[in-house]
DNA sequence: ACTAGTGTACCATGTGTATAGTACACTAGT
DNA sequence: ACTAGTGTACTATACACATGGTACACTAGT
């Protein structure tokens, strides 16, 4: 996995497990990585990835049993109302830059139109 | 200014100070504030703010001439260049969160025209 | 009881960022 | 020459983050 420089490793992690959740790829309640094994996977550090799940936790995405190990909240609107929520806070991100930058709804909806699916890469 | 913990102060005056610029509130050539007075603008230290001159220095949208101040570039290509640069990656960042989540485009465009415009606030 | 796997809690180090303060060099105007 | 305003440079401190390493506590299974 690719890094952004400017932002917290630990917080990057935490959003590519929320989209592996999201996703279904998975599931609620299931078993997480162990936080050796997360670091493994994704080359960082263990104390980086004890991090993350304390973040998920916080964020009620994820429950931690001591010895047992970290797993997928069983509540799936919990999943879903976090999917809307990081939904909500994309479009919420485009429309402020659109605002800042002068540029209208329709406008932005032609760019959306024009964009090429390979610019995702 | 409310500054966002999780992003460098320098490079958030920055984007600030390129969004009075590509909206024309500070025109090409003008003379900016000076590294003290923009400090106490923003309630930043001086040096955070030489740091955000010499960045947008880098990144040509100002001058500087030292014993005179920073200067809004006369370049008005590079202004427009600017501006476009800031929508496309507006945009991508959207359309890569969209995909994330597994949204689709018209879904999206949905989601805009929905959107009420309180909740730019 | 023992063991393996797990979360948790430390310590130390290095880096980037932000702050505070001081000093110096250049420019324009007087 | 002098002064005020400007950019620039440097030291020092503090914090968040990431890493490396070690140690301990809990759990399940044997």
């Amino acid at each position: 996995m690719n890094f952004d420089a400017h932002a917290p490793i630990y917080l990057q992690v935490v959003d590519a497990l929320k989209l592996e959740i999201i996703n279904g790829r998975l599931a609620a309640g299931e078993k997480l990585p162990s936080g050796r094994d997360l670091a493994l996977h994704y080359t960082i550090n263990p104390n980086t990835a004890a991090r993350v799940y304390q973040e998920l936790e916080r964020q009620e995405i994820c429950f931690t049993r001591r010895g047992m190990g970290t797993f997928v909240t069983e509540d799936k609107e919990r999943i879903a109302l976090c999917k809307s929520q990081m939904a909500e806070e994309a479009l919420s991100k485009f429309l402020i830059s659109l605002k800042d930058l002068g540029i209208t709804k329709e406008e932005a909806i032609d760019m959306i139109n024009e964009a090429n699916d390979i610019c995702l890469v």
